[in-house]
DNA sequence: ATTGTCTGCCC
DNA sequence: ATTCTGC
DNA sequence: GCAGAATGGGCAGACAAT
């Protein structure tokens, strides 16, 4: 059992609720900020992290292995059981507004049973009660977790209703997140804006920021860069022309083979070796390969980083769908790391004997990296790389990149530092041209959030060999503000019926839709699926019989196979 | 023992 | 992952 | 240009229902 929260008096739920409704009213991003600091201020100092847990919308941070292990349906169905309402009336209120937390409200707010003896909601309650949540597993477990939500929202007024509810599901919806947290955090405590992020990017934990910020300078410096404590990734933007990518990147610049596997940080000293994703899980136990190779070929203590492959018996490399088998897999591990052997293509250090190397330029980095690892063909290589500023060169190294089942490449500015979680110009991915498919859509969804009221979701389909409509896939990115107007009109008077948010649709918009690959899939009727699925524009110039054919689908499918 | 639904996390 | 939008 | 939001396919695991 977790220990009470060690706060004399703490700080009524109430008031933080009140605090993030002025944020939700708010689109200016400096007045956010200003109500941030405002909250920090507020609050007691043991609360701190805790305020900053709850306003970035989950109970815990995110290298954290605790969940509270509630979404959407199970908190939907402790509402009715606490209102007396049916779960359709609440998935009606859920339509309606689009978000769960307003609908959750209405759900107070017309509840059926009158409720006695209510008192006022704590933080520390709260929070005490969502890490009890987060500690039941096993059988009956959602029923446990369903009594405690319940004994919370029986206390909460309607607005704290509603931001409990968005904290369980982790959808804030307040319009800030990490950035404006940061600049809140250093406003409240007068700290620089840049030692508090620097802070955040070592740690990935915003309270822990908070609480030190909040004991001083000296304290918040002490968050640096370590072994084990995995740090933010460096992130790509995109650009579509080698001469784009040369014009922001500068030359001559590293261009390397972007990989389609898992993006892995892997920590070592001596012979412990740790390994983190992306989002900074830690993944050692699913790669234990992996952890064995890097520690008879990697010399010295550091942390790397890597693409981690799948790898066919003939060296071929493995569509993704294969390798992301493994992250997952908790049980027979040995026996999925022989079905699906991997290569970590390593490609940069960020921390080598002692000394943090993220602010040397990368060229030099690379240099270092190339002297500690030792090449095991199949296993742990050197990513592929090549120094050029020649932009036809650069384009023969992408096809031959494509051409071998990679992404793409990786263009790299030689002197740019490691920049933890950001995302500026000093590294950039090159994808191939996307390929489009005319589609028709037979489906769409009602949206939430910005997308209340309008269709946020188009399910696609391409005809059969009986020019019968079988479903590919579903796309909901690549639309403007306009487009989802316009859509919604057109499709309106097409829905033939509904099912919650479905809306089953008559065969007769076409829409033309981008993707980066054709998959199997276990799911769709087409048997066939887009990945990465983006909407071009409507086909008004096309009926759907001319919509593209499950044949056509199939033949793309084997020539990308090749 | 099997199946279906939900959740969280890879891309 | 991709994309759009407001600041 | 950043930060935030809304949405994609698919996988394993955890539970609940059958």
């Amino acid at each position: 059992m977790q220990e009470p929260s060690p706060v004399v008096v703490s700080m009524e739920f109430s008031e933080i609720c009140e605090h993030f409704e002025q944020l939700e009213q708010t689109s200016s991003r400096l007045e956010k900020t200003g109500i941030v600091t405002s909250l920090l201020t507020r609050a007691h100092r043991d609360e701190i992290p805790i305020v900053v847990q709850l306003i970035l919308g989950s109970v815990f941070p995110t290298w954290s292995t605790e969940k509270v292990g509630v979404g959407e349906k199970l908190l939907i169905k402790v509402v009715a059981d606490v209102t007396g309402l049916t779960e359709g009336t609440i998935l009606g209120y859920l339509k309606d507004t689009g978000d769960v937390g307003r609908a959750v409200e209405q759900a107070m707010e017309n509840k059926k049973q009158v409720m006695f003896l209510t008192e006022d909601l704590s933080l520390s309650r709260v929070y005490d009660d969502l890490t009890k949540i987060s500690q039941y597993e096993g059988k009956r477990s959602q029923d446990k977790k369903l009594k405690i939500l319940a004994g919370l929202l029986t206390n909460a007024s309607p607005l704290e209703a509603r931001y409990l509810s968005r904290i369980v599901v982790e959808k804030m919806r307040t319009g800030v997140a990490e950035g404006t947290v940061r600049d809140g955090i250093a406003r409240a405590f007068g700290m620089p804006s840049d030692v508090v992020e620097k802070a955040f990017m070592v740690s990935n934990d915003m309270g822990l920021v908070a609480k030190k910020a909040c004991e001083g300078e000296e304290a918040l410096s002490t968050l640096s860069l370590m072994l084990f404590r995995p740090i933010k990734m460096m992130a790509a933007q995109k650009v579509s022309t080698v001469e784009e990518g040369f014009e922001i990147v500068g030359t001559p610049c590293a261009v390397e083979y972007k990989y389609d596997g898992f993006r892995m940080q892997i920590h070592k000293e001596g012979s412990k070796v740790r390994i983190f994703t992306r989002r900074l899980e830690d993944v050692t136990r699913q790669f234990r390969d992996v952890v064995g190779v890097v520690r008879e070929n990697i010399g010295g203590d550091c942390i790397i980083e890597a693409e981690t492959i799948g790898i066919a018996e003939d060296g071929r490399w493995l569509p993704f769908q294969q390798i992301s088998r493994r992250i997952k897999r908790k049980y027979d591990i040995d026996e999925i790391i022989d079905k699906i052997p991997v290569m970590t293509n390593v490609f940069d250090v960020l921390y080598l004997n002692g000394e943090s190397m993220i602010d040397e330029p990368f060229k030099s980095r690379r240099q270092k990296l190339e002297k500690i690892v030792t090449s095991v063909p199949r296993k742990l290589v050197l990513s592929e790389m090549v120094i050029t500023d020649d932009a036809e060169e650069a384009r023969t190294f992408f096809s031959e990149s494509l051409s071998l089942g990679n992404e793409g490449v990786m263009l790299k500015n030689l002197s740019s530092p490691y920049t933890p979680g950001l995302r500026v110009g000093h590294m950039l991915k090159l994808k191939s041209v996307l390929e489009s498919l005319d589609c028709i859509v037979i489906g769409a969804e009602w949206g939430t959030g910005r997308r209340a009221h309008y269709l946020g979701s188009f399910h696609l389909a391409v005809l059969d060999e009986n020019n019968m409509p079988v479903m590919i896939g579903k796309v909901a990115t690549g639309i403007t503000d306009e487009m989802l107007e316009t859509l919604t009109e057109r499709l309106r008077p097409l829905i033939e019926y509904e099912e919650g948010k479905m809306a089953h649709i008559k065969a007769d918009l076409v829409v033309e839709v981008a993707y980066e690959e054709i998959q199997k899939s276990p799911h769709y009727e087409s048997g066939f699926a887009l990945r990465f699925p983006r909407l071009i524009r409507m086909r008004e110039d096309k009926g759907p019989e001319d919509a593209d054919t499950i044949e056509r689908v199939y033949d793309i499918y084997e020539s990308d196979m090749l």
